[in-house]
DNA sequence: GTGAAAGCGCTAACAC
DNA sequence: GTGTTAGCGCTTTCAC
């Protein structure tokens, strides 16, 4: 049988299109009696609208486009990032009967924002959500906005007045990872920097010292060391601060690869963690869960702040509301790398 | 300025928007001249085609959707799948100008066949990908057969002959990684099996026995044993046979998950990867990259087959001839854990 | 509260 | 080769 039209239900209850559209899209002015009536024939015959005519019609689309960095092959550790990225956004297009379309590409191409902009014209979204680090270069954020389409820029670290955006509270958080590790009883705490290109990671280490002041605790860089986020790095970070006559009874480190490292080289230099020494990472990657001991870290609440992207990008207080960031709480999980500092020195 | 319309583009080409709308097309029966000038127009306007429009006269949406099993936060290690899978949808959908919506669900909600219907007359796509284990419910593919939508299947391990569906050559593959360890030399070849349900695993277990027999060497269940597919079944079936008085030489199981767990009893019994125990696995999964020695495994070609099955869509191929399955071929990937035997027995 | 009419921007079918 | 006409199935506007 052919789908069901508008018209069919109109005639079927007996009353105009209007009316039907009215009772679909939940606007008022219908009498309950009608209501029913409509809803009654509108179940008996199956009627979905179809989307392309609402479309059409409305000229607006209820499709959001997330757009994100490209993994290649050989990078898809990020595949778990990229997944909760999209649970979160589907969770809040769907909530709200929107689609949402994904859109993958390599940030190093010079035509990202011809792509992009060609892209918008066609399917012309409703709203678009670019993912770090996209949304972070200039150039694709203005090919984005030539097109007038509502954007949330999603940047873990980063804050940017001109547009939406949402965030986390790296900082706070990572002062609190650092006050935890103080109630354990750990005074010498190390921090292991990350690549001062990736600009989330710049107010970790603010948060490291905040919270060492927050404690009392006098701030110095004598346990401060920079690593480029690469396993690699904190393995030779850790061997460095671990050689030490007087070595740091924790590492925090600015992500959990650089704290993955840290753990095998304690391993390897029969360091036991958590005994000897604590290991704190940032992130939650799913390595976290695969190492041994269990890597305490902080979570990046990726699914929730892309919800709260897209809900941006739908609710009316997006379009009018002038541009703010969302700030989307992080949260500590302490695992099994984390525990009592040895000795109370 | 508001965008530009087919009918804009036709009054400055000075033809009319059937002609235009033949160029953009790319319809036959338009002499060179003037889809030189209509081209000329389009470019000047930047003009492009609303899809919403197009749809709507067309009647197809040139859309399809990946509909997929939801991962909890919990099982996130499928994110490297799913990742690949829609790459390679991607690909496939861009390369002939369709969009990709995905769908992850939950299968086991009762009510995933009401919900597909909802979505496929809503958005009325093209078509539907539908990947392992929901393309296994049968309840799940008659809802979608019944909205008349095309559908393919994605199943790594199974056939089906009454619908269209891509699949990979585990079977002959499994035997390619059987016979490379008999070329090492090895004869002494455990396969662990997976469990039982999980119907992609029956067909490796015929492999490694057809790769014996192609070898030449006899087949016995002397050295088979069968785990669930879990990292602590593989430490359960490898601790089985490497306390045997005569262990093999070489064990190959049935996932990469099993594979992992082997490894890890190995470490702790003292047998060295390679030289005193070959191990092999199946899936290439992240793990495989990570672990110590880095495994040798089975490539499962997920994006190819994703790009595949949504070629079958889009094709007309697909539309008219009858169901077939595809079968895209997956790859050995020798990495460090395997190696020639020891001693040559 | 409800309905009639006029599009939205394209494609399909057919005429020329 | 090219143009004309009639929709596709909705929403919008405005009249009642």
């Amino acid at each position: 049988m052919p789908k069901a039209t508008i018209d069919d239900v109109a005639t079927l209850a007996d009353v105009s299109i209007k009316t039907v559209s009215r009772v679909v899209n939940r606007e008022p002015n219908v009498r309950e009696a009608t209501r029913e009536k409509v809803e009654k024939a509108i179940a008996k015959l199956n009627y979905r609208p179809n989307k392309a005519a609402q479309n059409l019609a409305s000229h607006h689309s209820r499709l959001i486009v997330l757009v994100y960095d490209d993994p290649s092959a050989y990078e898809i550790p990020s595949a778990g990032f990229i997944i909760r990225m999209q649970q979160g956004a589907l969770r809040a297009c769907w909530s709200a009967n929107y689609e949402l379309l994904i859109h993958p590409c390599r940030y190093r191409n010079k035509d990202v924002g011809e792509e992009l902009k060609a892209l918008i014209e066609q399917v012309r979204p409703d709203g678009i959500v670019l993912a770090a680090p996209l949304s972070n270069v200039n150039r694709i954020v203005n090919a984005i906005l030539e097109t007038q389409t509502p954007i949330v820029r999603l940047s873990p670290g980063k804050q940017n007045g001109k547009q939406f955006s949402v965030a986390t509270n790296d900082r706070e958080i990572c002062a609190e990872m650092t006050r935890y590790l103080v109630s354990l009883g750990h005074r010498r705490i190390a921090f292991i920097k990350g690549h001062p290109d990736h600009k989330a990671v710049g107010n970790r280490y603010l948060g490291y010292q905040d919270g060492l002041k927050q404690c009392g605790l006098p701030i110095s860089d004598e346990f401060v060391i920079e690593g480029d986020n690469s396993i690699l790095s904190g393995e030779a970070c850790a061997a460095e601060l671990l050689n030490r006559p007087q070595p740091p009874s924790a590492i925090f480190a600015a992500n959990d690869d650089m704290a993955a490292g840290v753990i095998r080289v304690a391993d390897r230099l029969e360091i036991k963690v958590p005994e000897q020494l604590s290991v704190a990472g940032c992130d939650d990657i799913a390595l976290a869960q695969q190492i041994y001991p269990a890597l305490t870290t902080i979570n990046q609440p990726l699914a929730a702040m892309a919800d709260e992207a897209v809900r941006l990008l739908i609710n009316p207080e997006g379009k009018t509301k002038t541009p703010r960031t969302a700030i989307v709480p992080g949260t500590l999980r302490v695992r099994d790398s984390t525990g009592p500092a040895p000795g109370q020195l």
